[in-house]
DNA sequence: CTTGGTGCAAACATTTTGCAGCACA
DNA sequence: TGTGCTGCAAAATGTTTGCACCAAG
């Protein structure tokens, strides 16, 4: 492909700093494998950073697409793979059954109750889960990234 | 088919009291919404409840097909949903990337911390969650049935 | 020249669907 | 007689793999 160089931290033009190391911690993870990084999974990280929350395997595609870069679907999968494995991203299950990946790193925690019985979702904010949780890493040895938080509930009360 | 008539509450033989109300939930439901209750589907929530934690749906085949019972993949499926819609199973991934289910109903909450570094994952025991997704399920008017809660964290302090 | 990466298309695994026949109200 | 249920096989999804060729060290 002629795509030009990749500059050693490639984080797009308009990501957030905060998923900047993103890159750096892939590319470590890459090298220590004896991988590269090449211009497609420069490509993919930068699509999977600009997705909102969970997105599916086939809005990669899509978005690469329109991006006008055409990159394998074939290639995306495999770098998925490669991202679960330096674990930036994970695979998760919505209300529905679409499986779909989202980012660990610098994910903003998701906390949620499911209505199994009708599959709304409804998001909540818990702010002491995050200290919770911290205390719990520390008793560990362990850094947290982010957290999640599923509540399984039915609506006796209305439906 | 010529299976023996279902008994009003068909639990099994050794199936523990706690799971004796799902027979009861799934027969209620189906019948308000005009389906019935038939030996395949007694069949498929009789597998479902001597499952030991998650499973995969070709669990339920061979376990059927062992027992003697041949229920088609295709009903197993269609029961699978039906017991999703009743709000008895979810679907839910584990460390590794294959769909399996699990019962929701008297399952018992799932705490862990998944090391995104290294894919390890540690169960840990929380008990303060419980509490705290009642009273947030009492704010919204819902009964909890189960949760999970997993954080996500990297070894820093050891490898 | 060796190792790793890519695209393509075929293969695969899992789940859903169409359809003809059956069971029971 | 109509409505729902079943099995079978085909179809639809979602993901992986085999292969031939390309690129960089």
């Amino acid at each position: 492909m002629d795509l030009e160089p990749i500059p050693e931290i490639e984080p797009g033009q308009d990501i957030p700093a905060i998923f900047e190391p993103l890159c750096a911690v892939f590319r470590r993870r890459l090298k220590s494998d004896g991988q590269k990084y090449t211009p497609e999974r420069a490509r993919v990280l930068d699509s999977v950073i600009r997705m909102e929350g969970a997105f599916e395997a086939e809005q990669l595609v899509a978005d690469l697409r329109e991006s006008g870069y055409r990159v394998s679907k074939a290639t995306i999968y495999r770098t998925i793979k490669l991202m679960q494995d330096a674990g930036i991203v994970q695979r998760v299950l919505g209300g529905d059954d679409v499986p779909r990946f989202q980012m660990i790193y610098g994910a903003k925690p998701d906390d949620t109750i499911v209505r199994v019985d009708n599959d709304e979702i409804i998001s909540i904010d818990i702010p002491e889960l995050i200290e919770l949780r911290d205390k719990i890493c520390a008793k560990y040895g362990l850094t947290p990234s982010s957290h999640r938080f599923q509540i399984f509930a039915t609506g006796e009360k209305k439906s």
